[in-house]
DNA sequence: TTGAAAGCGATACCAT
DNA sequence: ATGGTATCGCTTTCAA
């Protein structure tokens, strides 16, 4: 009752000597692997451990088995869907296998993603899953492989998601070929007149999927008109301002916005409304990633779907996955196509 | 290069020697606080530190200590971008302080989020907020008060989010007044004839938005058909099926649903779509969180706004701050009630 | 099978 | 200010 009192908690120790029994038999009975102790010795154990309320120290037990039980995830953002899906994955993943998991916010930002890994290393996790969008090239890209490089000589698993420039296991978005495959279902829809809203190019995932998409468009002959490009961040807000920004350059024939991601998107048809102009009707949209809510937008969201919560639990089964001498440690998933609402197709002429 | 060579970790011993200095010295140069390291030992010191890449062990450091780092956070669904916006607040907090947070998803159920709060115990966390909505008077209730108070017994803190029945710090979401203001707001728009979607009602959240409703319309002399309060999963598809099992028992002459949460609103406006009713013209719907996205769905969502936020990092700020003898504990974040266009409200007769 | 004792990697007290 | 060393809680040889 008295907040003053602050009881050390119960060690082995004290459960060993409860039970009246050797510390190294308590151990054995409590967290040991093979079964090599006395019916009667680990009942009375398991009895002095519940009577105390003993919980194994595990800081004590990774010093003692020079490993962790944990798994240390890092996204771009938690608030974001995309992330906090792939989050999802992990830790289910993470707890059938009876590990923790910590998670660390980069922010996006390169330099943030590096530090939070240097201090990330000293908590010797077993894995490190990096799935904030990297972006390519940046200075922090040496240091950054060095790191984990590092991590790995200790014996740690680094994994990324969907970046695939470092030679680290990888659960490979196919971010090029999804955004690809969009283009062309768009184009058999009859759209030409395209514009397209970008995050930072430095971010892959960004770069990848325009790249697809402007790719998937010159393989019928269409190109985008640079003025319709234009960037914004990664975010609802960068969506919004993004059309508002196109809005205001004109969108002339325009007939369909892809942006990067989903939620762009869906701030991209909030701002092209608070321009008066009707999504779907007035212009179609396109997004990527098909998280929930693109279901309960009007129009619903045409999209190139991603399993997310599956890419959060392959990530974490390829690091624990033994890796086999030459084993192709790259694991690709699936995208497809979605085509809803916000794309009803230009009518035939 | 070779994956086989696992290199053991750099120790401070490693360090040690590397700087020619005592392991006592090195351990002050690297992670004492008070600055009794001769300069030049200490430059030396972290040049070796550097050289040799060495991080500190934190499981070695916390057992020596005697204390972690880390903070564990347990959240009913990661995925739900309730519990990801508080998420992030408490992510936020904790990297600022210099922590490190565990995360853990109960899946709303009173059971695990009991096993998960044992096991975390292991952990030693300086903090436990519990997020995961809570059912009262579950039978997991005794035994999880037991387990957190032995945990403050050991000088840990814990704390709960919107939960108020137990005897812990708590960071208190006005979820009844809420939704009384919520319900006064209605009706002076018009409204008079209520249904609602709740979630399972040993949720204390969705009891008590519930019945802050119901006393709010109670006042205005208004009570709402029992036939049109229905129950629902706390989640998008549980928000759609309650309107699709709405509609299907009549909505007669029913104005406004009302749905305990946001993302079960949302998913209600698409299952009211989905029978041919538009919301917002053809009935009104609110909600209650104020999450992200509904200000970009179609009509945009009336609600009641939480910082949700700010109520991750106020959890963690109220665990971190010293307990004065008889200092209040509780940290009530106000909610407000926002009016969009999914409630136009009835024009006057 | 069981227990004694030597680590694991760091911290902190106690002399010097 | 610096270094030697006991100690933290647990695991794991090594004998018995």
């Amino acid at each position: 009752m008295n907040a003053k009192v602050r009881t050390p908690s119960v060690t082995l120790n004290a459960v060993a000597k409860e039970a009246g029994v050797s510390l190294a038999t308590a151990s054995r009975a409590l967290n040991g692997s093979s079964r090599t102790v006395n019916d009667e010795y680990r009942e009375r154990v398991l009895a002095a451990a519940a009577k105390l309320n003993y919980t194994t120290n595990l800081s004590a037990q990774a010093v003692a088995r020079g490993t962790t039980t944990s798994v240390a995830l890092l996204v771009g953002d938690i608030a974001d869907p995309y992330f906090s899906s792939i989050a999802a994955g992990v830790v289910q993943g993470s707890e059938e296998a009876g590990l923790i998991v910590t998670m660390s916010v980069t922010q996006r930002d390169p330099a943030r993603e590096l530090s939070l890994v240097r201090a990330l290393r000293g908590q010797r996790p077993r894995v490190i899953i990096l799935a904030g969008s990297r972006t390519s090239n940046g200075p922090e890209e040496t240091e950054l492989r060095a790191e984990l490089e590092a991590f790995e000589a200790n014996g740690g698993r680094a994994v990324f998601v969907s970046q695939h420039e470092l030679p680290f296991d990888t659960v490979r978005i196919d971010n090029y070929g999804g955004a690809r495959a969009l283009a062309t279902e768009l184009v058999s829809l009859g759209y030409t007149r395209f514009a397209a809203i970008t995050g930072d190019i430095g971010l892959l995932t960004a770069s990848d999927r325009l790249a697809g998409f402007t790719d998937g468009l010159g393989a019928h002959g269409i190109t985008i008109n640079p003025a319709h490009i234009v960037v914004g961040d990664f975010t609802r807000d960068g969506g919004f301002d993004g059309a508002v920004q196109l809005v205001e350059r004109g969108l002339d024939d325009v007939e369909l916005i892809f942006a990067v991601n989903d939620v762009m998107a869906i701030g991209a048809m909030s701002g092209l409304r608070a321009n008066g102009i009707e999504p779907g009707s007035d212009i179609a949209v396109a997004g990527f990633d098909d998280i929930e809510t693109v279901r309960d937008v009007t129009p619903s969201l045409t999209t190139v779907a991603i399993p997310l919560v599956e890419v959060g639990q392959s990530a974490l089964a390829v690091a624990l996955r033994e890796r086999e001498p030459g084993e192709e440690r790259d694991v690709a998933v699936a995208t497809s196509v979605v085509l809803r609402a916000s794309t009803p197709g230009i009518p035939a002429r």
